[in-house]
DNA sequence: AAGTTGTACTCAACGTGTTGAGTATAGTAG
DNA sequence: CTACTATACTCAACACGTTGAGTACAACTT
């Protein structure tokens, strides 16, 4: 899968550990790649082993050493190869479609409540990807091109997390009515 | 996972044999939950097992037999239990945004073809959105409660491969510009 | 002085998803 | 009459993702 290119890229940017890049995966940049620390170890590891990241025991008083991986030129040529082959779009598989569908089982209040807490939860992402934006939205015509290319990173997932919204308000409505009846 | 929750939310409508179940996992329903026909012999293996599922044997004189699995009281039971649990939004793992991500180690050329590539498989997904929407389309205002919920899940649909599209367009803008420079 | 938090990492086990080959029968197309 | 397609399913192996426990050290809190 892509966490080994995930890593790369992140690489890019600047070298880090395994547990910098974990904590990336979980924070920041959790809504548009997630991934626990054991999958980053490991994948790190085989990233070594391939000759793809370089990794450096980095020694600091008072503080245990820290494994500082970079991308070396192998990985760099690998990641481009990759960028260069065809990818498919993510599958879906989401829960609550799977609800909706089988919806009718149910009271429409348990749905509209599922649906409530989704809402929360996709405005609470819509935030902290709104938050990234403005890193960018000052100059946003001159910035160098891979900070453009990061912005648009962002900017999708800004789109998907307003598009969500907007489904949960057009479903609640739906289900108001359901209730109302 | 929600396989499980996918394959009894099918049965509800109507029984169905693991091969059609499959075949609805990779066709009209590939978009919205895919699965393999050997993912789904397997977990239906295990639901008729723990009984949420109960399988029968039909002979079918000049065909194969065939066995048509229909979900139980206790699959039921099972699923509207899970359906009163809160669940999470799926996890986002898109290529196209790491390709974004470390998009600046390539031209902006092989970015904006796999863009292009992108947007059409969108625009294709979207017109089968919207040909399933087109069944509940009339009379939209009088439908049972279970059509209208499965209606709600199609529409997420479009609204998904509708957003893609508009984000595709913005990042294609973008690139172009980049190219002109 | 003891407990919690943050950094930095390892190991084991399991579940889900993917890939690919293999079996079998019947109908259709060249 | 052979090949292909559709139906209907099985088995094996592996990759990826998740869960949970465990080690170690330093700093800060109570």
């Amino acid at each position: 899968m892509a966490l080994t290119q995930a890593i790369l890229a992140l690489l890019i940017k600047k070298p880090a550990s395994g547990y910098e890049l974990a904590k990336q995966f979980n924070a920041d940049f959790v809504h548009l790649w997630k991934a626990s620390q054991q999958q980053v170890y490991r994948e790190l590891a085989k990233l070594e082993q391939q000759g793809f990241v370089s990794c450096e025991i980095v020694p600091r008083d008072g503080f245990l050493d820290k494994k500082l991986c970079s991308i070396t030129d192998t990985g760099k040529k690998y990641l481009i190869e990759w960028i260069n082959k065809p990818s498919q779009p993510a599958i879906l598989r989401e829960d609550l479609i799977l609800k909706m569908l089988a919806g009718e089982l149910v009271q429409p209040r348990v749905l509209r409540e599922e649906l409530e807490r989704h809402r929360r939860l996709h405005l609470d992402a819509l935030a902290k990807f709104q938050e990234m934006e403005k890193n960018y939205l000052n100059n946003c015509e001159n910035l160098p091109p891979g900070a453009k290319l990061r912005y648009l990173a962002i900017r999708r997932g800004v789109s998907y997390e307003q598009d969500w919204l907007n489904w949960c308000d057009e479903a609640l409505n739906a289900i108001e009515n359901l209730e109302n009846k």
